[in-house]
DNA sequence: TTTGACACGTGAAAC
DNA sequence: TGTTTCACGTGTCAA
């Protein structure tokens, strides 16, 4: 089938010229087609399942991937130490509120959730069970997760409500002094006993990628 | 620009027949065009940075995205507890070079590498340390990932020469003993002190969506 | 035959 | 200004 080019409302005189620019205009337009025709074969070849599909429905599987991988990799950052140290205080409502409310009173003391990420290393969590009895505070439960030599630990402390206010008088945040303590861990014998870890954090990424 | 089709060769007689059907065509075209269009503005959406970019960079960036999760969530899924409770025990060619290497003979006993994933509960690692010692192996090395209530051991183990031989020469599989003192520590307990777990469950899933 | 998917060239609009 | 991006209608091939 072939088409004639009838209009003639064209404001270009040299016929060349235009012939040349259409010309230019088409292939640009071809060039940017298979750009993203490129993009969507490598779509493709990472998604073995959505192969030999449609380019919509394609374009579908790869949203529902994406969903899927980013709560998926949400979840994790939550709960996997990485790679920056980090200490972390904060007032735990729903867990006071659970206390106070299967015993009662306030009696107990407010509930606090505390977090450090760091490198791991021998001798630590005594380290942050050292810090925590120091503002007299009383670890209700604790989580650790520990990969490649670093290590994440989560703590729900319940602490003296006496002491909170005290501290509270002497212009102190209620967690200022924890999170203090805390940092005093972290920075504590940063280097020490290397290279017992270097060794570790060797042996565990050979774990990681053999398991 | 207009075009007028000259050719000939068209089987159609009526034209209005054509017509329609010219019609339904490019609109078909056009529901085909605003689906793929629609999961294209999805994606858009879907990841904050790549907003008012090219349609090809909007795919490139896609495309960057999902090889990255990708990855991560394959790290993850090595490490981080799973649903499913699991053990295994294969030899660890690495270690056991390493260690003939660094040491000089054979005579530490071959390197095992033994894994564990079931429900956290108190004790879990005392009667996973006693299986251990009960196959006469020694755990060189430990790393733990408890997450939910969920968690993963993995150990890796010297065990005794002699005692592989022995075992060996009996029938018995190097790792098949051990193995089977693993399960048994899975399977005993298994509805033990359910009470106090299902609770810490409850409140991990707060850490978890809310840190 | 019809229906759907794809690539193409083009006009228009956005800088 | 011209370069670039987008939507559109169309031809074509395949089921």
């Amino acid at each position: 089938m072939e088409f004639i080019n009838v209009s003639s409302s064209s404001s270009r005189t040299e016929l060349e010229t235009r012939g040349v620019r259409v010309h230019s205009h088409s292939e640009a337009e071809r060039r940017r087609r298979q750009r993203i025709n490129a993009h969507l074969a490598t779509l493709r070849s990472l998604l073995p399942s959505a192969s030999r599909l449609d380019k919509a429905a394609l374009l579908g599987e790869v949203v529902r991937q994406v969903r899927e991988l980013r709560v998926r990799a949400e979840e994790v950052a939550v709960v996997v130490p990485g790679e920056a140290d980090e200490v972390g205080v904060e007032e735990d409502e729903e867990a006071a509120r659970d206390e106070t409310k299967t015993v009662g009173g306030g009696q107990q003391g407010r509930m606090v959730r505390a977090w450090v990420c760091c490198e791991d290393r021998p001798g630590l969590m005594s380290e942050v069970s050292r810090a925590v009895r120091s503002v007299r505070a009383r670890a209700v439960r604790a989580e650790m997760v520990t990969v490649g030599g670093r290590t994440r630990s989560l703590l729900q402390l319940e602490v003296n409500e006496a002491e909170a206010a005290a501290a509270a008088e002497r212009g102190e945040g209620h967690h200022s002094k924890l999170q203090a303590a805390l940092w005093a861990v972290l920075l504590t014998n940063r280097h020490g006993a290397v290279d017992n870890f270097s060794k570790r954090e060797r042996v565990s990424t050979r774990f990681r990628s053999r398991t």
